[in-house]
DNA sequence: AATAGCATGTGAATTTTATAACATTACCAC
DNA sequence: GTGGTAATGTTATAAAATTCACATGCTATT
């Protein structure tokens, strides 16, 4: 039996906002950093970056604190960015491109290895180093590329033939840019960017202050 | 003494979810809508979206359901979806670009107004009918557009200066989408988008996943 | 008009998450 | 070495969010 410790996914996520403050540390010079450090620059409690940190062992020292390339690659590595991950991506238009010469993929350790798009106007044409290609040759960049991370930039109602595409072709995890709930089957794992919902969490505490304000 | 109630921002994530699966079923010619139904459609409990619209009201028909079209206005109306929002946003870049043709936007109401960029090889450039213009122009764009929501789509190193001049200028609300975290003075709304953040989660699952089946 | 059926709205129970407080341990100065 | 200081790791407390269960009230049918 596996100590199964569930880890509430708010702590990934900060995780992985830490980890990049410690690398932004690292660049600078700088060695050591406490808790207390970590949480202003991110915007959290000191509390919280500590407990987070727990969820996966002891990365301090009492008294002194955080051994700061220590702590980034511990983090890093907690979130499995001691590989590096190849992507594919299906939806060859303006967010698609924008996506391919993203530099934060890449200082992380994700690289794009396949575009694809079934429009023939975009098939063939050339984003970064990347050639368009029809989504009959995913199997084949999968493939080549050990591809298991698949990004779907497409309209919203090609959204699930392509993310049933990338399943059938053996992806394990999605990102969905595309503004739909994807049905998928147990065990893929699943993740939305919603370009619209946090503009819409704007609009509505700017509207709900002035509610409060009469 | 006004009642008030705080809204989770997790119910206001759901509601803009709600909000356009209930647009999408109105196009569809579907008239009425049970709780369950909207649950199973966006991928959560029908307790959880009763729960989050009892917040703000009584929406529906006991033993009936809600009706779509008063739903989706009411829900449109309280994310303050009932007028236009004009938007400007820094940094054309590919991020940049493909915001400004992203047509989830406009389908919400948003209309990005303004693109601003200092560096000169941009400035003067066309996205879409917008015109590049340098950050000196911004107060005059923001005046006549009456925007009080800015986008940041520039590099890490430069967004804060970005979110000052925002500040500077009378925004109200930032959508931040520069991996870092902004210092901003108490009363500007601000959300990040953090697009490598959801990777991450994905990769730490990948990586979880298989550690738990040693 | 009465009744059966159904889906909402809601208060209570549970679970989860975050905060706070404190005990522990490493380091440094003397 | 010994004691003071500082920041971690952890336990306890509080807060928040979600789920559950059911009473309420509308509709349709007989």
């Amino acid at each position: 039996m596996v100590k199964t410790l569930r880890v509430p996914e708010a702590t990934v996520t900060r995780l992985s906002v830490y980890s990049r403050f410690l690398e932004r540390l690292d660049r600078n010079g700088i060695t050591t950093v406490s808790s207390g450090e970590i949480a202003e620059g991110v915007g959290v409690s000191p509390a919280q970056v500590r407990k987070d940190l727990a969820y996966f062992g002891e990365f301090g020292t009492r008294g002194v604190g955080y051994n700061v390339k220590d702590l980034m690659r511990y983090t890093k590595k907690i979130l499995g960015l001691d590989q590096k991950w190849g992507l594919i991506l299906v939806g060859a238009g303006n967010l698609g491109f924008a996506l391919c010469t993203y530099k934060g993929f890449n200082s992380r350790g994700f690289s794009i290895v396949g575009v694809f798009d079934n429009d023939l106007t975009k098939i063939g044409k050339k984003i970064a180093e990347l050639e368009v290609l029809p989504t009959e040759k995913m199997p084949e960049i999968i493939n080549k590329y050990n591809a298991r991370i698949g990004i779907i930039a497409v309209p919203p109602r090609a959204a699930q033939e392509v993310a049933d595409l990338m399943v059938k072709n053996g992806m394990e995890a999605i990102l969905n840019f595309a503004p739909v709930a994807l049905n998928l089957p147990e065990g893929i794992e699943l993740r939305n960017v919603d370009l619209s919902v946090k503009l819409e969490i704007l609009t509505f505490n700017l509207g709900f202050r002035s509610a409060q304000s009469l």
